[in-house]
DNA sequence: ATATCTTGTTAAAATACAATTAAAATAATA
DNA sequence: TATTATTTTAATTGTATTTTAACAAGATAT
């Protein structure tokens, strides 16, 4: 019997920001802070604070509020941020490249050990001391290296392919910049970064934002 | 009086899928489409898919379903990637020069027209073709040249003075790699790429999936 | 002590999603 | 051509999820 209630994604992606605020108040010097005063620094309600806090557990004290630091080291460990994760880059394109050479990951523990493309003006290269390797020897280096995360930022054509043999050989999370859906097992978890998507969003509202002042002023 | 109602965020965040799997069929020479068809392909009801296509009018046909191209179009319009948009990036790091480096931005009608960066080694340079100003002379081109969109891929510290400068001048959107919220006003749009919160929540589910089997392995 | 805070939790409201239905238009078929 | 199958639109209803509000109980502060 499994009691503990399976949480809801929109609380999940919420814990990052929390995580990153909680962190702005500790290098404030903040020690302690109530739902309410969170509230209003992250403009959502102190009632979503509270419930979405719950669900994980009571980290506050009546009266007094949240330790900052507390909460803060609790949101990290809900997150699995104590410990280091490896991943590998497959597609050493630009996105590929950028995030290897982001080093804020690796203050965090995330670590890039291998970067994959089939390109052999790119094959043997390093970058920032990753090397990159031919695909034919990711079955190998994914076998013998734990490899916790799989960052998909190859083209469409070859990304789903790529994603079913990782799958097979144990990788349980895909970082997905690929601009397809991916069909894995339920053990494995996909994360989309659909950087285009996002784009035409913001060109939607930019639009709708511009008809709704242009109705506005034809009184 | 206006009797559009606003469309709700979760609608509009499904529209990209909609376009890229109308693109999908349409490459593949399907000239027709029913919802209860495409409800299988996309994983979604076919309910849903009607419903948020009604939001902006019908464009299907009784008996006979959407006609891909058609629809295609329509969404297109609907989403205003019917004309071109010209953006700015500001920071000219990693994934601002990923950005620029993204050929399929052109083609969709994304024109990165310029890079504003602090940083001496990189201004004067150009990125496939873009040139690189010191973001001293950012005001100047922004007053001068008609920027869309502004990409904002700099360092948290600065974020938030540049965000505001650029409103100030116009810009009514902003795409916002840097790992701080924004306050804008109603007028300008706001898309948030928080690309290390997502790796959070992808690690979060990947440590759930792992917990789960070790309970039920437990038993 | 007592008044003020503030949490955790329950209850209510709002939102989003799914299913159903009648009516109308089309397509396929006999 | 007439008839039957589809299948959308539009409206409605039902259901689940998410968010907000309310409040009792515990802790703080004076």
């Amino acid at each position: 019997m499994n009691s503990e209630r399976k949480i809801s994604s929109a609380v999940i992606n919420r814990l990052p920001r929390y995580y990153r605020y909680l962190g702005d108040l500790l290098e404030s010097d903040i020690t302690r802070i109530s739902s309410k005063e969170l509230s209003t620094k992250m403009n959502i309600t102190a009632s979503q604070i509270r419930q979405d806090l719950n669900n994980f557990g009571g980290f506050g004290q009546q009266g007094y509020g949240y330790n900052v630091e507390y909460l803060y080291n609790e949101i990290k460990k809900i997150l699995g941020l104590d410990r280091v994760y490896n991943l590998i880059v497959v597609g050493g394109g630009n996105i590929g490249q950028a995030l290897v050479n982001y080093t804020n990951f690796e203050k965090r523990g995330f670590v890039i050990t291998a970067v994959f493309d089939v390109n052999p003006r790119l094959i043997g290269m390093t970058i920032r001391g990753v090397e990159v390797y031919d695909v034919d020897k990711m079955e190998e280096f994914v076998k013998n290296n734990k490899v916790d995360v799989a960052i998909l930022t190859l083209p469409r054509s070859q990304a789903s392919k790529v994603a079913n043999d990782l799958a097979s050989w144990g990788v349980k999370g895909m970082w997905n910049f690929s601009h397809v859906d991916l069909a894995m097992p339920d053990d494995v978890i996909v994360e989309n970064v659909h950087l285009t998507d996002s784009l035409m969003t913001l060109l939607y509202k930019i639009n709708e934002v511009e008809m709704e002042e242009n109705s506005s002023s034809e009184n």
